[in-house]
DNA sequence: AGCATCTGGACGAACGTTCGCTTAGCGACG
DNA sequence: CGTCGCTAAGCGAACGTTCGTCCAGATGCT
């Protein structure tokens, strides 16, 4: 219970006979030169007294919190969370702590957590909220904030973004189901209006043409990334096309949905429907039958993150939007 | 790009042509009396130039940063993800931030973590990683450190915990299962070092023998939160007593791992196997067939801790351990 | 001996706030 | 008419650092 009055740089030095200044230099200020025995001085004087530096006031002067923000969408979210846990462990290893800021939920205000990471004076923002993407009000803030990198699409552009090529995902997802001799090949998808989204599709469809096959409209069904939406459009794809032997779905929660559906029109999975999903949750080898999963590197994406920011922040130029490779997973 | 200096106040109230302690009284010092013209100068010159009051100097003279850091563990997890997005809902309702260090992985250093957040003065933490459990250093330095409140048990005690009551639901779920007319019962645990899961166990022996049936040994079997572990488990369990008709996990997860054995046996569930776990993940009852599973309110109980944290700062007692309450789910 | 150079350390200022005390102006009251 | 009390605002100090400059003494060189 020691709490509140934490000794202070003046009593610390006061116990070892020296300025404070100097005991502030020696003890947070990097490399100067003190005589053996005053340093022996401070040194003990700090462990007695359980001196532990206030990087509030030091950030007050340097100007500098060495305090990153993240706003982050629905961290119970896997993917999500996988990259703020990538991304926190990035920031600390190069000595910055990390603020979230959630945007669960229904509607919450996004300006209102942008503005309390920017009064606590972050050095940068990482924003990691899907829904951002359509949040004019919040992008602009961002925008006009200068150091900033986001996992997605930010609406007027201006800002840099990390993250995997999904055309290369939709396509490497769909060329695994043309391999194994399917032919007729669908896909429930999440939201249109999500980037990533859209970009998988055309990665769908790239290889479906490649393969010479007319990618139709009828075999592809949005969804809205939950198991619901899934057996949903699992229904109506084979109920569209009752030919359909593979799907590619958008999540691997997905693949829930449409291990469900499958069951209760009573195909057998793989033997009647393949499947094949990304993200590589944990449990997905272990799904009967096991889920073929696309592993997408969402930890090192945000340590890449962090990564970008930091050179961000130190002024050191590039906006150009970074790539991580995905791998095949079973 | 507005970036670096912000305005300070001293810049609005010479705008204002105030001093700049009357333009803080009002700007972000609550009631003052300002007659309406000056307020309106304030005002107006605020909003043209951008002002967004500097947390770090308001957190340096009052000491107090109205910042709470959370030291979580696998933040991969959905029990603890949607337990620190309720915790920094609340505290952000509140006026507080939440600073975030993670405890994932291998072996990365406790103390470490908790100093990074008292260095920057957090006014309390929340501590959520299971780990934290069997690390006395880290212990120690909470109990130092005045406000405190885990969501397991410290060593050494003296902090304040809130959570469900594991021993209430480990019954509950046991006595479903009896109900069903099940009376070869077994149960694949999480790590026995665990306070929740001995507790849980304990739950689990108190239903079997209130209905009078010795809870032998051999119906455990523990595991390590893993599907893999589950089955194992299950596989252990129906080799032990082929006449298993019922098994307790301890979670969803697991599940996962116990019908894919149950499936790898020949067992058909629910008809041959009933099985019922705990944490209701969103996809629960979208497995075929889908899972009963009890619901463990994480995202109150983060609230919850974060309520009993501001009290414990603001030097109001109560040190008991709060529980909360777990709900039936199909 | 005189001067430049180095070394160990002190010192003042600044960072942007909040907080408590003081003050100028003004109307009311006895 | 002197005093009191109120209102609107100003002023100085403090919070715990870092940073640049300054200074005294010791040492080296010629």
């Amino acid at each position: 219970m020691v709490k509140g009055p934490y000794p202070s740089l003046k009593e610390v030095a006061a116990r070892a006979g020296v300025s404070f200044q100097t005991a502030s230099k020696f003890l947070n200020g990097g490399h100067v030169r003190v005589s053996p025995e005053t340093a022996d001085r401070i040194t003990s004087a700090a462990r007695e007294l359980g001196y532990s530096p206030n990087t509030i006031a030091r950030s007050l002067v340097q100007r500098a919190s060495s305090t990153i923000g993240i706003v982050a969408g629905d961290l119970t979210d896997l993917a999500l969370s996988q990259f703020v846990v990538g991304a926190e462990r990035a920031a600390r290893r190069v000595g910055h702590a990390v603020l979230v800021g959630t945007l669960a939920g229904d509607e919450e205000d996004g300006s209102e957590v942008v503005n309390t990471l920017i009064e606590r004076r972050v050095d940068g923002i990482i924003a990691a909220a899907p829904q951002l993407e359509e949040d004019t009000a919040v992008a602009e803030l961002l925008r006009r904030y200068g150091s900033v990198v986001s996992l997605h699409h930010v609406p007027g552009g201006g800002i840099p973004t990390v993250g995997s090529n999904h055309r290369d995902l939709g396509r490497m997802c769909t060329e695994y189901l043309l391999s194994l001799g399917h032919s007729c090949v669908g896909t429930g998808t999440g939201p249109f209006r999500r980037l990533v989204v859209r970009s998988r599709l055309r990665g769908f469809e790239d290889a479906l043409r490649q393969a010479s096959i007319e990618p139709g409209e009828d075999l592809v069904v949005e969804g809205d990334w939950t198991p619901a939406g899934a057996a949903s459009a699992t229904r109506l794809l084979l109920e569209r096309r009752p030919q359909l032997t593979a799907i590619f779905v958008h999540s691997d929660v997905m693949a829930i949905g449409v291990y469900s559906a499958a069951a209760a029109a009573g195909r057998r999975i793989p033997d009647d429907l393949a499947v094949v999903s990304c993200d590589d949750v944990p449990f997905a080898q272990y799904m009967t039958p096991p889920l073929t999963s696309v592993r997408i590197p969402f930890a090192e994406t945000g340590a890449r993150a962090v990564d970008v920011l930091i050179r961000r922040i130190n002024g050191e130029g590039l906006a150009a939007e970074a790539s991580l490779l995905p791998v095949e997973l079973i």
